[in-house]
DNA sequence: GCCGATGAGATTGTCGACAATTTGCAAAGG
DNA sequence: CCTTTGCAAATTGTCGACAATCTCATCGGC
């Protein structure tokens, strides 16, 4: 009993929420392996999918409408950037990642960030810095708004700005791959009131960097703003775990 | 030369070598989709597969052993990786890296592995910290011996080290990952006597950094490193292509 | 001779059927 | 009541066949 209990914990805990039986795809093409990468990638980033929760394939199947092997494809794809892992004989199951690994991906992202701030000061074009001053009144305008929903999807974009801007496409790639397993943790705004005005002094501090053209300064500006980011992370999961 | 290039960029380009055609791998047992993967990856490491070549399924087969559907898994798991590219009615071709894309390379480089000997510096065991002096040992017995074959795998030996010493296995895994398109690049020593010899005054200064503590300093150091090593070979390829 | 149509061969994409394995249930035994 | 054992259903792994598409050589018209 305790053994089969234990058992199912390790491989499958076998969270069978029923879906919602919609049989298909609004549109009746068959969608293809990425589409269908997309449609997982989506539900697990909305919560629909917990970590830990077992993907069964004829579940996708139905709320796809991609054949199996499609399904597959995706499930496959999707291992190969982290999201899931697949067990022989056991299927694919969200990952879960532990604080410890949250705590490197976030290490990971100060370096890179960092030398995206640095790189973004030294050769951003006009309108890239423009942009970034855009985005940062938008950020202010939800701080005093109240609006926790748009300032993720806003700094989520600040970000990727500086990055997209600093003219390095590799290192785009590699925190888009880190982000996914956080992504929840990122948008779900359970962030209060004060951190995020924290989060906006970090942010002009950067830009005023930016504008003065010391790299240097705002490479360790971003390092330490994304640093007490993990760290607000971390003091809100100790209130909740224990 | 130039037309080959263009060509190669393009789908296709039969660059159909004829493969040494030993029927199957030594033991009789299927290989799996990984097994495949590795067979592949580490072709295209030896240079058997050079970039643009075009990767054929049933060659794939005749060369494994291994059914249709695991070499195809095996192909997207490399595409996942960044490996080889994947056009519809097209096949697996073994992607191009540009200079561009391996400068990019080179900056996330710089940017993780600098952060990694700081972390190094700071908390690193005494056994690794042991074992990096040993391999210093043993890179310099390379130049004096005139070895560039061990040195490519100690000096990739070396870098690990600091990175797995420094407790983050998220940055290896990205580094990792990031080094699979190089990786000939990397152990194909063409370096000259001259860059070694200078690659080898940069590890000393970094590991008194390290063993000074001075973390800084030896994020500083790494970081100059990894750049010099890019300026090198963005002069070779000059060189050679231009 | 040059150029486009055309057809065969080669290569890849897709799918469903079957085999291997696990899971959950239910009955037998203590 | 608890544990063990066996079986049926569910789920996943594997494979080969067929369809779709591309490549390239050949042929006929101009």
């Amino acid at each position: 009993m305790m053994l089969t209990k234990l058992l199912t914990i390790l491989c499958g805990f076998g969270q069978k929420l029923v879906m919602s039986t919609q049989p298909a795809d609004d549109r009746s093409r068959a969608p293809t392996a990425a589409e269908i990468a997309d449609w997982i990638r989506e539900r697990i980033r909305r919560g629909r999918f917990v970590p830990g929760q077992r993907l069964v394939e004829i579940d996708i199947i139905r709320g796809t409408g991609g054949s199996r092997s499609k399904v597959r494809d995706a499930l496959q794809r999707l291992e190969g950037e982290g999201l899931v892992t697949i067990e022989e004989f056991c299927g694919a199951s969200v990952r879960t990642a532990s604080l410890e690994e949250v705590r490197q991906i976030y290490r990971a992202r100060a370096a890179l960030e960092g030398i995206s701030a640095a790189d973004f000061a030294r050769h951003a074009s006009a309108g890239d810095r423009l942009r970034l001053r855009e985005l940062h009144g938008g950020l202010e305008s939800c701080v005093s708004g109240n609006a926790p929903e748009r300032f993720g999807r806003l700094n989520g974009e600040w970000h990727g700005l500086i990055v997209s801007g600093s003219g390095n496409v590799v290192i785009g790639d590699v925190l888009q791959r880190l982000n996914v397993p956080i992504h929840r943790l990122l948008f779900e705004s359970f962030y209060s009131a004060e951190r995020l005005r924290t989060a906006i002094d970090d942010h002009r501090a950067i830009i005023e960097a930016i504008e003065a053209g010391d790299a240097t300064l705002a490479e360790a500006a971003m390092r330490r703003h994304i640093e007490d980011g993990f760290e607000t992370l971390s003091s809100i999961d100790h209130e909740v775990n224990g």
